[in-house]
DNA sequence: CTTTTACATTCCCATATGGGCATGTGTCAA
DNA sequence: TTGACACATGCCCATATGGGAATGTAAAAG
């Protein structure tokens, strides 16, 4: 067996460092795949494969609008990724150093 | 270009369900080979290189005790995951309806 | 209808797996 | 030293890319 599909699942999609970048400019606005392209410096048919995975995996949404596609990242689907690492949370260095501060602060 | 290694960077080495699980499971206490081996349902090689892609990437330490490698989870290292997925908290429904929930309960 | 614009797909290919199996290595027991 | 035990690696192979280039397609313009 190779590696799981970037379809797959959340976690695999945003392997992909160019991925995350574009859910990183999806979040606050809807570009079309035009602004993506000049924003971050990829070969239009690369950026449209990757948002292609996204829109698979349910991390954007697409609309058609005219000539453009217009892309939104769907924030939802990364709360399965943000619950699975909080869970790690209390073992974190900086969380017990903040359960130390506290407990010296009950002194 | 294939895809980049698991080795690059905590969100391709967590891109792996295995790994993930070999994550939680050494969460809490240091763990022998044997015993994730006997825990999840994998062979002893697949184990060890699961080990030893998340070694590489340093989401978890090793330990030499006699003949057993003792392994545990380097939480810390998954503060990079969490802290990207934590920038969509403000786009999620749940949140918005929190916030919304807040809004009301000041009138 | 033809052209241009804005994307989406397809092809080809080098790369990186991840599993199964065999083998090498380090450590403790006899 | 020899043998067993606990892992770590190496090999082979099917699979899934991700980029580049070319091509297909839907929609607005002329």
């Amino acid at each position: 067996m190779a590696r799981a599909s970037t379809t797959s699942d959340p976690f695999n999609a945003i392997a992909e460092p160019r991925r995350r970048h574009i859910l990183e400019l999806l979040a606050a606005e809807e570009r079309s795949v035009g602004d993506i392209v000049a924003a971050l410096e990829l070969n239009q048919p690369s950026v449209s494969k990757h948002l292609r995975v996204l829109l698979d995996v349910g991390l954007v949404s697409a609309r058609r609008e005219g000539r453009h596609a217009m892309y939104r990242t769907n924030a939802d689907g990364l709360r399965t990724v943000h619950d699975w690492s909080a869970m790690f949370a209390k073992y974190w260095r900086g969380q017990l150093r903040r359960i130390k501060t506290h407990a010296e602060g009950q002194q």
